[in-house]
DNA sequence: AGTTGTCAACGAAAAACTTCGTACTTGTGG
DNA sequence: CCACAAGTACGAAGTTTTTCGTTGACAACT
């Protein structure tokens, strides 16, 4: 069985699929509005962009009401598994640890989180077949 | 004290920027012949992008021979800092919890590496001031 | 029927990135 | 001095991404 992978999104693109899975199946309008919280940009702008991204198989759309109503086609941990694969390659040479120690190095993480990644870590040592 | 930051470099500049990161120093013959075992390019492609890298401060050059030589402005780790602070706000809300746990499950990694993921875990957990 | 507001479609322009041909420079060997 | 090899600079074209103005459809309201 052949799993199609996601194209990987651009920036602009990688925005709106937030805003889409933040808020789910959405028109224009919509994800125009939420768009705009954080950065102006111009309706017809996320209008040709879900075009695009429908083009791309990024998002679905559904015509049957006058506003069309897009979804995205991957779930978030598809597009972000994606994304993570392609800086592991194009960065740290596949090595998935330098990418982990550079991650835990930029950004402080809270107890809880350090705690959740120990959790993760047990599975997968002691899981080990 | 004013840091500046490395601009975020595309994936071909990226290709660059480790064949130098590799090899240390070295002229665009020398990069052209290490990108080419890998694809097909053109040597004056490997030029132009070495000069729109100076440009943008990727890369300095070293004009005093006649083959320029050139070397890497910003350290790996400096660079890889820079994109995986990119990747984790665009696409992970911040959490660098979420993307060490996606990198995790991405790629199987060893157990040394595992080892030395929870060392660094332990550092983080038990250096709290 | 005419006006108004909302919408999708389209195309064009702008910007960023990539590739490479061509021309000019310089050093080397005959 | 001439030809050739190796190098840099430059510009142009191709591609992809991003932005937005304009147009026409459609519905609601008067």
């Amino acid at each position: 069985m052949k799993k199609s992978l996601p194209p990987k999104p651009t920036d602009t693109e990688l925005a709106i699929l937030r805003v889409l899975w933040r808020l789910g199946p959405a028109t224009v309008r919509t994800v125009f509005d939420e768009l705009n919280r954080a950065q102006a940009t111009g309706y017809t702008t996320v209008l040709k962009m879900l075009q695009i991204m429908t083009e791309k198989g990024l998002v679905r759309r559904d015509e049957s009401e006058r506003s069309h109503v897009y979804e995205t086609t991957f779930s978030e941990q598809q597009v972000q598994c994606q994304l993570v694969g392609h800086l592991l390659d194009r960065a740290f040479g596949g090595s998935a640890q330098k990418l982990v120690l550079q991650a835990l190095a930029t950004k402080k993480s809270s107890p809880q989180e350090l705690a959740e990644i120990r959790k993760l870590l047990n599975e997968l040592e002691g899981g080990k077949s």
